[in-house]
DNA sequence: GTGTCATTCAAAAATTATGTTGAATGATGT
DNA sequence: ACATCATTCAACATAATTTTTGAATGACAC
């Protein structure tokens, strides 16, 4: 059948693509491009990985289509080629968090004590918003802030967080959020903030579940 | 710092779904699941390749949380475990499509001569349609067609084709459809018509297209 | 029980991916 | 031209995956 074969190669190419994001190493490095365009070097620190890994990584990653390289004088940077690169690493993230019992584990194993990790609803939020009784931090980058936020939350990126601990009164209960039920960028955050002493909880899921729940949506322009 | 390890965990269950995802074989099993539960032997048969393999992958498939087993008698039956797992080969797949030149190379030689695969567009058929010239044949799984297809079109899913090639008006051209712009299930259908002495093309998009074209949609009880 | 069939398991061989090292490239500044 | 820095390349060692083979399990029919 000369139609096997033409059908065989094309499960390559997507394979290629599916291989590319095997790997915890390059999805961390993903992670960070969805911040926004990165040099293999800055990369390298935030991975805490060798630089030359990390170049072969983005290799892997270009040849599967899920970044661009674009030289700027003695750097090299690397960004997603486009959203649809975020939304498939959403879509491996929630078919990991559906099926596999080992990410419950995890992400119960988070933080030692149990109830000090239990998660604010957004309805209990909601009322703590109108009593005017908590800060809410949107921990996302600036860009994804922009394009939606929970009225009144202020934007505080979690790369930035140590730097812009003294602008948060440290008297109010602390809500932080990101993009989603077990986006780790909301525990790092929380962590941060019990480590420096604030009264810190993560909002139980995030933005988009709060806008799919039909709450205000801040825009800003 | 204690926040590290409990996020490389993290992305090592997303990496296992992604690897699961990333072998040309397990992505052929995969588009044969969606079609509905299989046994071993059979997707063996299927996808040509000897037992053990198929079962060694299937196990792969599991472990990523992907498939389901259920004994029923001699057999085991796979299935996906949920449509999630579609949307995430969905995703890799236009992700593919979108990004690797070699995935439109592939495509345009998927016949020799290049005219004969010219897709017919959502206009020309509408068009055709209209004049009564045209056989529209659905060829995905009958729990998709069931829930929204083309109005008129007869569902014969692909692996059924040849048991039901006596069904179709050899004089009628026919315009096969499936999922999307590059899924292979029309390529596999044009071409088994072809071979059969049939008029055949494809139209150019799937279902989904159609749809947001707002062209109007049948739905079966 | 015995035989048969579908599937799984286990171990080895073949292939492919990953991490590491040091040298090569390319751009910048002196 | 030279020194410096960021990145890539090439080569090797290590580890993981895939395929193959043959034996083991589990279910059914007789």
């Amino acid at each position: 059948m000369s139609i096997r074969k033409p059908k065989q190669a094309l499960y390559e190419q997507f394979a290629i693509v599916a291989k590319a994001l095997g790997n915890p190493q390059r999805l961390e490095l993903i992670e960070h491009l969805a911040q926004g365009a990165r040099s293999v070097d800055l990369l390298a620190t935030k991975a805490g990985l060798p630089i030359a890994n990390v170049s072969q990584h983005l290799q892997t990653l270009r040849r599967a289509g899920l970044v661009q390289a674009e030289r700027e004088g003695k750097f090299v940077n690397y960004r997603l080629t486009d959203d649809t690169v975020l939304s498939l690493f959403a879509s491996v993230r929630s078919v990991a968090e559906r099926h596999l019992a080992e990410v419950d584990r995890i992400v119960q194993g988070y933080f030692e004590t149990r109830d000090s990790m239990e998660p604010v609803t957004r309805e209990t939020l909601a009322a703590r918003m109108r009593d005017g009784l908590v800060t809410v931090i949107d921990v996302r980058p600036p860009d994804e802030f922009a394009l939606g936020h929970v009225p009144g939350a202020i934007n505080v990126p979690l790369a930035d967080l140590q730097a812009r601990l003294p602008e948060i009164d440290p008297d109010r209960e602390i809500v932080a959020y990101c993009r989603g039920p077990w986006c780790v960028m909301s525990f790092e955050a929380v962590a941060a903030l019990r480590e420096c002493g604030f009264q810190a909880r993560r909002l139980e899921d995030g933005l988009p579940e709060w806008k799919a729940a039909g709450l205000p949506v801040e825009v800003t322009m």
